[in-house]
DNA sequence: AGCGTCGTGTGTAACGTTACATGTATAACC
DNA sequence: GGTTATACATGTAACGTTACACACGACGCT
């Protein structure tokens, strides 16, 4: 031992209560802006945090109270969506004191669960999971044990947690209205292969939405769909090459997500298949290349940012205490580029 | 109250501890494969921990002892580069039973420096910090008070930390070397703006690998570097088109990071400038789109991976006790396409 | 027999914070 | 003037875990 401020010089609550000379108590109540504190006392306590440069040990605060941690766990890193709803969401928490950390789940169930037991075990004060690959049951599962919120899972019966999602159903119809605005008739779709849990995923709910715009238009003899296996496929990979050269390969294309879209404008390319005299192409995500001259593709743009802020807030009400079910849908746009 | 399990139902040391009748001592040092342990009483509480599926509450831990977590602040999310380091890392740390939680810091100071006191108050054991905007002072401060690894951060004379980078002088050096076998010999550089703490950046010694390779080659009369302001620049940035459109362009570029140099292809193209014919380009990273066919961009490969890898050692060993700073290169290789 | 040593196991005081139950003044009412 | 609110401040028991000091029996050595 040191002495007086502990072996780590590591200021605790209790350096700060002796240097403005009250209780700990006094400080903690300070610190959490709970109810019973004059504005002398108050003025006191902050001016011996500055000094001190007293910093909450959050360890020892999730023992007992909040730890105005958020944790966010995310599929992967190499997405612009996922940047932008972070920043969404950092644009309603950061305000309110929270800070966040963020787990990579990889898509894979097992680093999942771990990573959010993980975030439970350091006792944060609430969760949002950006495209789980977890099932409802096990989304129930977790639902009680802390406030949930989960971006990318369409389950609007879902009680336990909020969801937030882009309209996909709507974003789809924009691309096929698009479509036909242009001429098109003979309007294909390239989705995913379907899970164990497929009416949850955006893709499936993407399908819909086509397959709605489609009957709407008297054109549900021509809709069909596409599946490919692969979640991130390989710059020369076979199954969109075969895709493109199978002789019923419809006029134009919608793409769940633009990182098959944009290969498939690239693979285009090398084929010579002229894009959009030969084959018209629209994605999802509006991601950044998507907008480069050279790729110039239409995509649907699902608003990141603001599902962000709608996610946190749902979030910080859940922590508050609200416990009914919110299902938000927020509104996306279509941005015509070249490849329609 | 509800009686024995507490009010949550969460099983706490103690739980496990009476059903295997033994005492939260005990426990706790089977839990950290501590000394003093029979063989016996090991499989007798691991069956129990089993049993009742105990997961230690990290809270608790950080106070104590060790948390088994590290953390990882990045300064964004829309880079292949950060996914591949982060695969990296968790290849190393998760068979180590170490779990990470991730903070995005903007790659601005004080959003920096707030993840990081939020991870020294978690009492994480281990901080990897990825290309941190934070000057050598401000790291000095920090690595006394925890565990520290820095990417992309070129301080070889830093005594509390180690570091881990691609050899940025040798990547520089390599695209010059192709370019000059391509027969260019007018070989200029687009960098970054200078920054206060620029000796430390990736950019700098891009710079000064790529002013060593133009001397070796006598070509240092030739040598010159443009400086670009944004870290981020939009698709139509103004000041790569000025670039562009100035009477001296050089022949050739060696851009210091994909971003900039994928954009200067889109924009030479809408431009109508010849790639590489009348303009060869080379960049810094392999990102995913580079590989497009449609941009064909010559790259310099960090082996993030590696780095990944590289990093997570040197932590876990400084986990463990060392103190002396360890300074590791990992050697690059250059992606030759279309562009050079 | 007596004395250290070793291998195992237990009891319990921390760790830094919050929540709750108690004070203790001061003001407000009959 | 005595009772009752009201507002503020304090003392202290948790929270779940680890680290440390210690107890206990068995063993090997003089």
């Amino acid at each position: 031992m040191t002495g007086e401020t502990g072996r780590q010089g590591r200021v605790t609550i209790k350096a700060v209560a002796k240097e403005a000379g009250v209780s700990v108590a006094a400080v903690s109540k300070v610190l959490r802006n709970a109810y019973g504190v004059s504005p002398a006392m108050r003025t006191r306590v902050q001016a011996a945090i500055d000094d001190l440069g007293y910093r909450p040990n959050l360890a020892a605060r999730g023992m007992r109270g909040q730890s105005f941690t958020i944790g966010i766990l995310l599929y992967g890193l190499d997405n612009p969506f996922i940047a932008d709803v972070v920043d969404g969401i950092h644009e309603v928490t950061i305000p309110a004191g929270y800070k966040s950390l963020l787990g990579v789940g990889r898509a894979k169930v097992p680093i999942e669960t771990n990573l959010i037991d993980t975030m439970i075990d350091y006792r944060m004060d609430g969760l949002v999971l950006i495209g789980p690959r977890l099932s409802p049951e096990t989304l129930a599962l977790y639902a009680p044990q802390i406030p949930l919120v989960c971006i990318g899972h369409h389950e609007p019966q879902a009680v336990g947690f909020d969801t937030v999602n882009s309209n996909d159903f709507a974003g789809a119809g924009l691309v096929v209205k698009a479509m036909i605005a242009r001429g098109h008739r003979d309007i294909g779709m390239i989705s995913l292969e379907l899970g164990v849990d497929h009416k949850t995923n955006v893709s499936d709910i993407r399908e819909a939405g086509y397959l709605a715009a489609m009957a709407e238009a008297g054109l549900a003899h021509k809709a069909r769909i596409a599946r490919v296996r692969s979640v991130d496929p390989a710059p020369d990979d076979p199954e969109l090459r075969a895709w493109l050269q199978s002789p019923d390969r419809p006029r134009a294309v919608f793409c769940w997500s633009d990182i098959h879209a944009m290969l498939l404008v690239n693979i285009a390319a090398e084929m010579g298949i002229a894009i959009p005299d030969e084959l018209a192409v629209a994605g999802y995500d509006n991601s950044r290349p998507a907008a480069y001259s050279l790729i110039g593709l239409a995509s649907v743009d699902q608003d990141a940012a603001r599902i962000g802020v709608e996610t946190a807030s749902l979030l910080m009400s859940r922590i508050g205490g609200r416990s009914d079910a919110v299902h938000a849908l927020v509104t996306p746009t279509l941005v015509l580029r070249r490849s329609i």
